[in-house]
DNA sequence: CTTGTAACCTGTCTGC
DNA sequence: TGCAGACAGGTTACAA
């Protein structure tokens, strides 16, 4: 679940919580997510500083004073609880700070994941190296998405969910920007318009930020790490709405289920080309 | 290379 | 109440 959006939420709250601190005590509970927790993840984080907390695309980062990063992905259903009053069933990663503070990592479906990779080398790490742009960062523009769909006939969500062309969106802010750019989700990518670009990468970027400036979308396993909700999910304008009417036109919102994932859309305001 | 589908895993909700 | 089935934010392996 967790988007760009959730992901920049967790880091923000986390940041508060873990910057300038020194980890006491770092224990893994369950090791078994997507990937295995790096076998010596306890022994280079125990007694390191967080100097700093970012995120690229999905995937949350922790800096530490000895050149490490902890590299963290929500999969579906991952979130960071803080100062949590008891355990639960799935908190995979408990991390406790020199200033008493806690966090546990829970992720009932283990789709997420733990990484630990030198800083320097943080761009050759994996799963990165085949990310594309920031949907937010001065890269990603017309021109650039112009080259990318460029003789494509996939559907333009499925490119868009497509983490080599675009890094960071999800199902529901695809839906989303797809709706506010009236593109319809089937349309072929490369046939779109290359007019229509500019403005389809102006509803991404304005649903991105509307989406962090509310705090996310709240779904059933996503809160903020400080346990506030998110917002953003009040703000949907075809995600989640089957059924129900376009709050621009009326017409009543369309779903359909392909791959094992729901596409929402509206087809007066996206009509399909 | 491109495209689409299945699988990974657990919890929750709906309908019978 | 019980239970089967559908569905959920992501990624990746694999087949065609």
């Amino acid at each position: 679940m967790p988007e760009l959006p959730e992901v920049e939420t967790t880091v923000n709250g986390l940041r508060a919580v873990l910057a300038g601190e020194r980890l006491a005590a770092v224990s893994p509970r369950r090791a078994d997510l997507r990937r295995p927790f790096p076998i010596d993840l306890v022994q280079r984080l125990t007694g390191a500083r967080v100097t700093a907390l970012g995120r690229r695309a999905k995937y949350g980062l922790i800096d530490t004073d000895r050149g490490d990063t902890l590299v963290f992905h929500l999969g579906m259903s991952g979130r960071w609880r803080v100062d949590p009053a008891q355990d639960l069933p799935h908190d995979h990663l408990v991390i406790e700070t020199d200033g008493g503070r806690r966090l546990a990592l829970n992720d009932p479906r283990r789709f997420g994941s733990v990484d630990l990779v030198e800083t320097a080398k943080l761009a050759a790490f994996l799963p990165f190296a085949a990310l594309g742009p920031e949907p937010l960062g001065s890269d990603f523009d017309a021109a650039y998405l112009a080259a990318a769909l460029a003789g494509r006939q996939a559907p333009i969500k499925a490119l868009l969910l497509d983490q080599r062309i675009v890094a960071g969106l999800g199902n529901i802010y695809v839906c989303e920007a797809l709706h506010l750019a009236g593109i319809a989700p089937g349309q072929s990518a490369g046939g779109i318009a290359v007019a229509r670009l500019g403005p389809l990468v102006t509803a991404i970027r304005d649903t991105l930020s509307a989406a962090i400036a509310a705090g996310g979308s709240s779904l059933r396993d996503y809160a903020r790490p400080d346990g506030e909700l998110g917002y953003f999910s009040k703000q949907w304008r075809v995600y989640g709405r089957a059924g129900t009417p376009c709050d621009t036109c009326g017409a009543p919102v369309q779903r359909r289920a392909e791959g094992g994932r729901s596409t929402f859309w509206c087809a007066k305001c996206q009509p399909s080309a």
